[in-house]
DNA sequence: GTTGACGGGTGTACGCCGTACACCTACCTT
DNA sequence: AAGGTAGGTGTACGGCGTACACCCGTCAAC
């Protein structure tokens, strides 16, 4: 009588690791991660909010697995080229993936404040981008700096400080445009400009992945120069 | 017969947007921003949760606020210098605030990300940004380019990604030595070297504001060099 | 002096959250 | 048949943000 052989339609696939992280990674992509609890992954799948406890240890550890599974989305390094272009496909493919998830930028910061060691997934990005400027002959101590001229760009995101705002409703209490211009003439004077060129563009007027890649590449040359001011010595 | 003429000991000083913003840096300057609550804030005021919400309008508006006092911690720009002497005082101003406040980056990128414009403070501290870069004689396309690339820098902090590990307790579930150097053999050298050199350097042997400013330096530099690339035409 | 508005602190209550703990059930092993 | 185990369930607790009704001291107008 095991099974009821079939009688009942089964109710649902069972629970695991990789189905409870799958949906709290599409709840947090849909709503925000402040939306996401895990009452709500539980609802998802179906099931009663303990029985994700069975599969993850608590909501931080929940939180560490789905940035395991978002880094787990970045391309491998290119094979057969030189440093800077793997770094740069490499850095690119982060961002891709970050656009796809916004809320994982603050998620991964607020992990990383707060444990010890970050996750493996991270860690063994961190290496291969070691490894990739090392095999570009960086000496040690260089790609020390290079790790930390990268940055928050190493995993892809800058902070996007002007983020497109149409498509949000119009702040109620917004200064009316001259009192802008008067009190912000410079941020007027940028927006102005932005807007004015490039309105093929939908949306801010600012073409974000070009800037990305200007900031990106102001960074690699600069370490490009450095590279060859000091030699390849390990 | 107002006021009892100071028969009663007065039981503290009256409530006020000031003192509710205050305490709430205050007590999150000790226990991290999850652990600032209204009740907590309100608790250290000696004043009813409620109380709390005559002064601002919730909880997003008082994070708000917060960063607002934050900003408003960082030094005002210097006068009779160059762009570049002036940018890099002012970020390292920032970057100063930044870490007498770690918790503040996580609450300004999610502040960021909610609201439609960045509170007032935050406004006129990138107007003012702008404006220096402006009056050193960037047009205003490379200005655009250069608020991009100092990017998460402009408010003073980077990724740091090895975040200073000591006086954490010791993960129960680290990897022993030996297996850590096997799977993350870049990493396990880099944090040989680092470790080497420059032991005088407490903490995690990496001399953070060194590599602070020879990120900031390498930017700003690169910076330049676009700056005399293309003139200085408005 | 009385009145009434009002700024600001209070008390209660609701619905959400994470999760500890005991349980129950279906399967696998022996 | 017996018992262990993995995994889903139910109940319950304490903490959170905050809506809403209240109450009291001050002060203006009469």
């Amino acid at each position: 009588m095991a099974t009821q052989a079939g009688a009942v339609p089964r109710p649902r696939a069972p629970l695991n690791r990789e189905r409870v992280l799958g949906a709290a990674v599409a709840l947090a992509d849909e709503g925000g991660v402040d939306a996401l609890s895990m009452r709500k992954i539980a609802q998802a799948l179906g099931v009663v909010p303990m029985a994700l406890y069975k599969h993850v240890a608590n909501k931080n550890e929940l939180l560490d697995g789905m940035i395991d599974v978002l880094v787990g989305e970045i391309d491998p390094p290119a094979r057969d080229t030189d440093w800077k272009t793997t770094v740069r496909q490499r850095v690119l493919s982060a961002r891709r993936m970050l656009l796809r998830h916004p809320w994982a930028p603050g998620v991964i910061e607020s992990r990383m404040k707060a444990r010890a060691a970050p996750t493996p997934a991270v860690m063994e990005y961190l290496d291969s981008m070691i490894g990739i400027f090392r095999a570009g002959g960086f000496s040690i101590d260089l790609v020390h700096h290079a790790m930390h001229v990268m940055g928050s760009r190493l995993l892809g995101f800058s902070q996007e400080l002007f983020e497109d705002s149409s498509g949000r409703e119009p702040d109620p209490d917004a200064l009316p445009p001259e009192e802008m211009a008067a009190r912000y003439p410079h941020i007027t004077e940028l927006a102005m400009a932005v807007a004015h060129d490039q309105e093929s563009v939908v949306g801010s007027g600012c073409d974000d992945q070009f800037e990305f890649e200007f900031a990106l590449d102001l960074t690699l040359d600069g370490l490009e120069r450095l590279l060859g001011a000091t030699g390849s010595k390990g």
